[in-house]
DNA sequence: TTTCCTATCTCAACATATTGATATAAGTAC
DNA sequence: GTACTTATATCAATATGTTGAGATAGGAAA
């Protein structure tokens, strides 16, 4: 039997939207989003990186990434250091490391919600085949 | 072995974000955007319908498919007109018609380059797991 | 008919993302 | 040192999405 490739998409999409808005919802109560939130993770993972730098680490044009930072500056989860050439160097406030900790315990439980319908093995053949499309080029052929 | 829910969920969204742009690139030279392509071929799946049911169809706030939709009248894509009620009634006009189909030409081959990587019988299985996602209630309780 | 509820649409403010253009720092070539 | 190139950041315009707050049409209840 064949699958209709745009529904597939259309399934990807709608599981991807509801994380999302599940995952937002629970971080509102946190006063932060879930884009702010992962700019974050992204921040702590590596401080001290560029905005360039933490832009590709979040498939973001430049400019995304550089009005999302300034929001979270003015929010005071982070600081802007200059550095070397015209590089912004970003790292985490007090305030951030807060949001960040409070994040991760109101996300930690509707993560278990969300994949609670697939059990180990699903998810495994869930990543697999996602890890798959993610390693071949989009502009590959296909049959 | 454990699945990272949160590597998981990073994967869905890498895929979705990927598929986003692919069929975006694709639709520009056509002139239209995904997003209003979408909105067009959910028009075109029930002619008629009100702003309230086509929001809900896409999954999205009233306010959202109406900036949408107004967007697609000034592009002379689509007709609004009264029905009862508050109600208004949207229609694909001829150009409407056009771009739709151009854009079905223009994503059939981008589906099957971005899901080339994967076999029927893998296609199935991430259709299905997908299904049991969306078949599940966000708020389940989870183990 | 006045009140209330619901459905539907819209306005306003804002967050998030895109493309295109521009500016600046540093390195490389001549 | 001038020109070219690359890396990085930013401005401007615009598309897309959210929440919150109305506004209006129609039906139900008193």
């Amino acid at each position: 039997m064949t699958v209709d490739l745009e529904r597939l998409g259309r399934s990807l999409k709608r599981v991807q939207h509801r994380d999302h808005r599940a995952l937002d919802a629970a971080l509102r109560e946190t006063g932060i989003s879930l884009v702010q939130w992962d700019a974050l993770r992204a921040i702590d993972r590596a401080p001290g990186s560029s905005a360039h730098a933490l832009a590709a680490a979040s498939f973001q044009s430049d400019q995304a990434f550089g009005t999302l930072a300034s929001r979270l500056v003015s929010a005071g989860y982070i600081e802007r250091r200059p550095g070397p050439g015209r590089r912004i160097e970003h790292h985490l406030t007090t305030d951030g490391h807060d949001a960040l900790d409070a994040g991760r315990r109101a996300t930690d439980r509707v993560w278990r919600a969300l994949f609670g319908s697939l059990d180990s093995e699903q998810r495994m053949t869930l990543q697999l085949l996602l890890d798959r499309l993610l390693a071949s080029e989009p502009g590959d052929d296909a049959g």
